[in-house]
DNA sequence: GTACGTGCAAAGAATTTGCAGATAA
DNA sequence: TTATCTGCAAATTCTTTGCACGTAC
């Protein structure tokens, strides 16, 4: 993903794009890891040198403020961050700890947006945690 | 809830009935509240004057990986934990922080379990983050 | 030049670990 | 007795805070 559709990205969420920001989001966009803070700073400390922890915590909690990011507690020990925005499931695996995208159908969404009906719901998530195919194969 | 049923609860989870674990299952099947380690330890420290706090970590643990209570990660600073295993979702209200629990029906549930009927699902947890009807109200 | 962004070091909070004493089968 | 359970203190890990320096408009 170039430089401009990131900045642009940002700009949508009203954020100023500055060299740390930029950095952060594309790696979130092209990495659709589901990393945790910690993996943001060692891969992005040998791009940018100066790059402090500091900063990653900043801009991932500006980025979550202005809904341009998912923040998924489904690990109990790090907040995990997920550039991907739109309606998914995630399913930690219990074996490796791989965190996978599910896609959700309608037959789930519609009737979920229906129970928060009473209520001024802002957002859903929804985690499975079971064994992934990898590791059922493997064992 | 008398303590030969909380006795009866643990021992069904295989779980060797403790004073202290009888004591702090029975604070969760009594408080449906959600409560953080730090909160059961502050309520339980008056009944329990020598109650330590490691020992509510290694009895949350335990319970945990009994399958004798849920652990809920919606609060991003503490796990909270839930001695009610069956079906609901989870509502956090983003102004006064309480967790509601939000009853699921089968048009939910139905769908969301053929969801994942491709992997080994152990665990499904449904998260909402939003405005309880208390502070819709009173703002 | 003023406001904002970055990054260091220190502080704070949550959780885990190591170990010794207490308890129970 | 022998396992297990408990609880103190220390250690570790994750995150936040205070502040000074840089940068951009």
């Amino acid at each position: 993903m170039n430089i401009k559709e990131v900045h642009n990205h940002l700009r949508i969420h009203g954020i100023k794009p500055s060299m740390q920001r930029v950095s952060i989001m594309q790696y979130l966009l092209e990495n659709r890891t589901h990393p945790t803070i910690d993996q943001i700073f060692t891969d992005l400390l040998p791009i940018i040198p100066t790059l402090s922890k500091t900063t990653v915590y900043n801009t991932l909690k500006l980025f979550y403020e202005q809904n341009a990011v998912l923040a998924l507690t489904i690990d109990e020990k790090n907040i995990r961050y997920d550039g991907y925005t739109s309606d998914h499931a995630h399913l930690k695996c219990k074996k490796c700890g791989m965190i996978y995208d599910i896609p959700l159908e309608k037959s789930v969404l519609t009737p979920l947006a229906q129970t928060g009906d009473n209520y001024t719901i802002e957002e859903t998530q929804i985690y499975f945690l079971g064994v992934c195919k990898k590791c059922n194969v493997e064992n």
